[in-house]
DNA sequence: TTGAAAGCGTTACCAA
DNA sequence: TTGGTAACGCTTTCAA
């Protein structure tokens, strides 16, 4: 029976309990040299002849000794990046994307590189409080901050604590010299989007924004106006965040004279409420009625029909992420291969996916 | 200008740095005691006169303090848990739902509670190597496996380092006692499905059974066939995990001779193909064939017809969650206020959300 | 009820 | 190129 002997065996303090993991010191022991010798040898440090560094590594590895997180960190300073993620349930497809936003952070940041910790918050205000005591309780080197808003209190907290971080977005005003951002170039999309929906003949585009408070929607909106404007065609903004405000802004716009021809919403959920509200009222997508989701998401294919939308390259935005990291925590080693990304980056938007929803207007 | 003046000061090596954050020894001084006071003053540990504790208490808040997580690991061990999402870009409702699951663990936690990161690998071998190492580097106290398969290397693995785990689903074998079990039941609910179903008529119902790993698939099976049976229905099995291998299932069952007259799928994605399939064989649902999914998410509204769904109380399963886990790291102060839930648990699920996609048979 | 001091595992400085 | 050793911030004996 191998039971746990765990508190003070009166015995040799150091020798083999049970279920230790071994330290530094098993390893200097081991290999008979001292522990400075050996933390040296493991972290590539340059003043250990070459026969020891690599007996060293060997005893190392046999022992199957890993660096403890604590000791490290406590000597060092913690090593590890934190991501709060503000998810009130509602946000389906974002939420789902924001894993790929980790994904490819991670694999930016590489197996042995550090650690990308992701937390849930369910208000904006709520992650700001958790990366406070976070910051304070030395819990992580800097944190991500994905969909900044224009009043961020995250960014505030952050900023009053002078963490370091990279920020998903850009945000007005001057950074703190310890902060990264990484923004989506949605605005030459939407611009695109424009051109798209002008080619067909569209002349009455609605846009029907996302939140205020996100800074994503504007930008787009802007983008969107600017390029059919160049072509004569006019563009309506309708604010209705949410399936219920949505669905309710929507209905009326739709009922009205000189109704829109196309529909451009901000994500897919919402673009789903619109062709809902449009098969209500008698209108069939896309010949009365083009729709575009501003958000490419898994849902998109299962609407009826699946919807033209704007594509979100995520994974790679979350490399970014991962590269601006790198570059926040102390530009050490990137993953190599990898071309070493700048630490502020726009990460690039490809061509509208064209699906079932959009066509030229009714004549 | 606020330089930092990093390295070694000459002059008093504890006073005023910068930007240091203030530790128990300021704290101490500032209150006139020991460390040690100080410290079971901050746990709440008796030895400590009322007066001094209260003073203690005062003082460490004007300062600001708060306890560096890794002086306090390295002493006592990790608190924290981690939980690795497995996730490869496909599963949209799931990986949202898993964020729900977070957030229910969370408030289960408590704001002072023990801290819950998640990460997420691409595959389970994968979140199984990522848990090794973090508790090999003692960074976790234990660990939260969702979504637990039948053949599951994350529990082999948990098993083989004897690491305490919270276990989303059952598992066949008896567990290690440092484990708890949350499950839903899902059996019931699948059950009344099949009690449903007969109901309104149907005699041949089909089964679009996802992943074989999941072990919740099986289980759902199962209970729905034996509904079933007991009220002269049947049920066919099909496989077909992923929206391309469904829709190669799909087809041929709607196409053959006794095509099922109601097919039930494991999640809302494969749902929505069954529909697409459907549509595309001039098959009306849900006039010509029902359609239920077997786990609600956002995704079912978009649909047209929306989709009669399975309940998914994905945040109570966190809420068990939260609770098991407390059990698991050291059965302290639970979050009060709640019942303190039993560490092993099963999480009831509701009844059948009934929408469009479900109606008697055609004649 | 309080204080002094010994760790926890690593890193990094200073001497040898 | 090596070894000894003092931090890092906290918890927890053991004495006073």
């Amino acid at each position: 029976m191998v039971s746990s002997s765990r508190p003070n065996d009166p015995v040799h303090p150091h020798t083999t309990r049970p279920d230790r993991r071994p330290t530094i010191v098993d390893v200097a022991r081991a290999a008979g040299v001292s522990t400075a010798v050996v933390s040296y040898a493991l972290n590539g440090r340059p003043g250990v002849s070459a026969s020891t560094r690599e007996r060293v590594l060997r005893v190392a590895d046999e022992l199957g000794w890993r660096p403890a997180t604590a000791a490290r960190s406590l000597r060092s300073g913690p090593a590890a990046a934190g991501l709060v993620l503000v998810h009130d349930g509602r946000n389906g497809a974002r939420a789902a994307s924001a894993l790929d936003l980790v994904v490819g952070a991670q694999e930016a940041l590489g197996v042995d590189g550090p650690t990308l910790a992701v937390h849930v918050a369910p208000t904006v205000a709520g992650a700001a409080t958790l990366m406070e005591t976070w910051w304070t309780e030395r819990r992580y080197a800097a944190f991500v901050v994905p969909h900044a808003r224009s009043d961020d209190a995250r960014l505030a907290a952050l900023r009053r604590l002078n963490a370091p971080a990279v920020v998903v977005g850009e945000v007005p005003g001057v950074s703190p010299p310890g902060w990264r951002h990484v923004s989506l170039d949605d605005a030459a999309a939407f611009a695109r989007l424009g051109s798209f929906l002008a080619d067909l003949g569209h002349t009455r585009v609605a846009m029907l924004a996302g939140s205020e408070e996100l800074l994503a929607p504007r930008r787009r909106t802007a983008a969107l106006r600017a390029a059919l404007g160049e072509r004569g065609a006019s563009l309506r903004t309708v604010a209705g965040e949410g399936a219920d405000k949505a669905a309710a802004a929507v209905r009326p716009l739709l009922s009205g004279p000189d109704r829109p021809t196309a529909i451009v919403t901000d994500d897919d959920a919402t673009a789903g409420v619109v062709l809902d509200v449009a098969r209500r009222l008698g209108l069939s997508v896309p010949w009365d009625l083009s729709v575009v989701a501003g958000t490419d998401a898994a849902a998109c294919h299962l609407t009826t029909p699946s919807l033209t939308a704007v594509p979100f390259p995520v994974r790679e935005l979350g490399l970014a992420v991962g590269a601006a990291l790198l570059d926040v925590l102390g530009g050490d080693t990137p993953a190599r291969g990898a071309p070493t990304a700048p630490g502020n980056g726009t990460v690039a938007v490809g061509n509208l996916v064209v699906r079932g929803s959009t066509a030229p207007p009714p004549s």
